[in-house]
DNA sequence: TCTGGGGTCCTAGGACCC
DNA sequence: TCTGGGGTCCTAGGACCC
């Protein structure tokens, strides 16, 4: 039996080296894939551009004062996520037990895989050369005994490489680093265990569980002790159902007025509509986000007997909840999601019904749309915008 | 320099039911 | 007349992750 069967595999800078295998003259510049306007953000960077500071979540104007030669590509999300499916088939050929956690991370449980290969540092390995040879790109991978160690063991082998971590020697590697490795430690809780003195992994093995669960709220002060001790018991899931569908959009200038913004609310209801259909899923619960100009957020939302998956039905009921709110404007961002979700079933009424002309037109916008793009057919609204 | 977009999970209060 | 405990659903906000 294997000691150590978890997989984690983690592409480097994905989104960039996707860029790269299409455009070779941004290898070996620092470079950025990410928002272009003047409200853009970094969403991945190069190891050149990492080595001026550049880090994503990052403001796109700060990161081009950290380096003033950065090459910035707007994001291209539709390609990425091609390239994504084939990463990801690419580990399913070697066992179904794959979870993916985000466009380019997974974990593997390869205890099954014991009669093709030697050691679970060899699957990684193969899967590491897969990845370079049919894709072209890079990857690391962490091999351990559980999904936390590893993460970091993978975390540490980057970029392009491979960290096993053996069991007997896992204690030692946590305990050396920051509690905030751990996952669910961001700055808020960061703050709130620096209170307790902790700041390191084995500075929080000391404190009791209990007073873990007083200060950080009863799950997180459960996870992170266990975690803290080396516990971690989360098995390897393969893919779950998603459990919301979402959009948003921030406005490169604030929006104002009650036009402006309900053309905005009808665009991304449109866009939020096409993706539940693609999915094939209807939301009964939906939820309004709006950002202020001064980032203040709010999200306002109704969960109705029937799942609804039409932008008119969308565009409805985001506007019901818009009206509900007192002062609206100026408007940074609006975001529309849907949540509540279940398989559409759309049968077909018989009975005559006051939404049922509608239903039909649906479709058929639907039907046009999925055979020339999502930009053939909208809303007039929206045509003296963009089209 | 000024804060993206798409997600998941947790908490807490209130409504409602048994 | 006053007071239960438990479970589920809904809503809003917040933290966090990539």
């Amino acid at each position: 039996v294997w000691e150590e069967p978890i997989l984690h595999v983690d592409m480097d800078s994905f989104f960039v080296e996707v860029e790269r295998l299409a455009d070779p003259t941004l290898r070996g510049i620092p470079v950025a894939v990410g928002g272009t306007g003047p409200r853009g953000v970094i969403a991945s960077a190069s190891y050149e551009a990492r080595a001026f500071g550049v880090r994503s979540a990052q403001p796109t104007a700060m990161a081009l004062q950290a380096c003033p030669g950065l090459r910035v590509v707007p994001s291209d999300h539709g390609r990425y996520a091609e390239v994504s499916i084939r990463v990801f088939e690419l580990l399913r050929s070697f066992t179904p037990m794959v979870e993916g956690l985000s466009v380019d991370e997974a974990f593997l449980d390869v205890s099954g895989l014991r009669r093709h290969h030697r050691s679970p540092v060899e699957v990684g390995e193969d899967i590491r050369a897969g990845i370079r040879s049919e894709l072209g790109l890079p990857s690391s991978v962490g091999v351990a005994a559980t999904k936390l160690m590893a993460k970091l063991a993978s975390e540490s082998a980057k970029p392009d490489g491979l960290r096993h971590v053996p069991r007997s020697g896992q204690v030692e590697f946590l305990h050396s680093l920051p509690a905030s490795v751990l996952p669910g430690v961001g700055p808020a809780t960061q703050a709130a265990l620096a209170k307790l003195g902790v700041e390191t992994v084995s500075d929080l093995a000391q404190v009791p569980p209990a007073t873990m669960e007083r200060s950080l709220g009863r799950a997180m002060g459960r996870q992170l002790a266990g975690l803290a001790a080396g516990i971690d018991n989360r098995k390897v899931e393969p893919d779950s159902e998603a459990k919301s569908l979402s959009v948003e959009e921030t406005f490169d200038l604030d929006l104002e007025g009650v036009e402006v913004i309900g053309s905005a609310l009808l665009a991304l209801a449109h866009r939020l509509s096409v993706r539940l259909r693609r999915s094939g899923l209807s939301g009964r619960t939906v939820t309004l986000k709006v950002r202020f100009g001064d980032f203040r957020t709010v999200t306002r939302s109704r969960t109705i007997e029937g799942p609804v998956d039409g932008w008119r039905d969308l565009s409805r009921i985001a506007g019901e909840l818009l009206a509900e709110l007192d002062a609206i404007e100026p408007v940074r961002l609006l975001g529309l999601a849907a949540t509540t979700l279940e398989p559409s079933s759309r049968p077909r009424q018989l009975d005559i019904d006051s939404s049922q002309g509608w239903d039909r037109v649906e479709d058929a916008v639907f039907e046009v749309r999925s055979r020339y793009g999502e930009r053939a057919i909208r809303p007039a609204r929206l045509l003296d915008e963009d089209g």
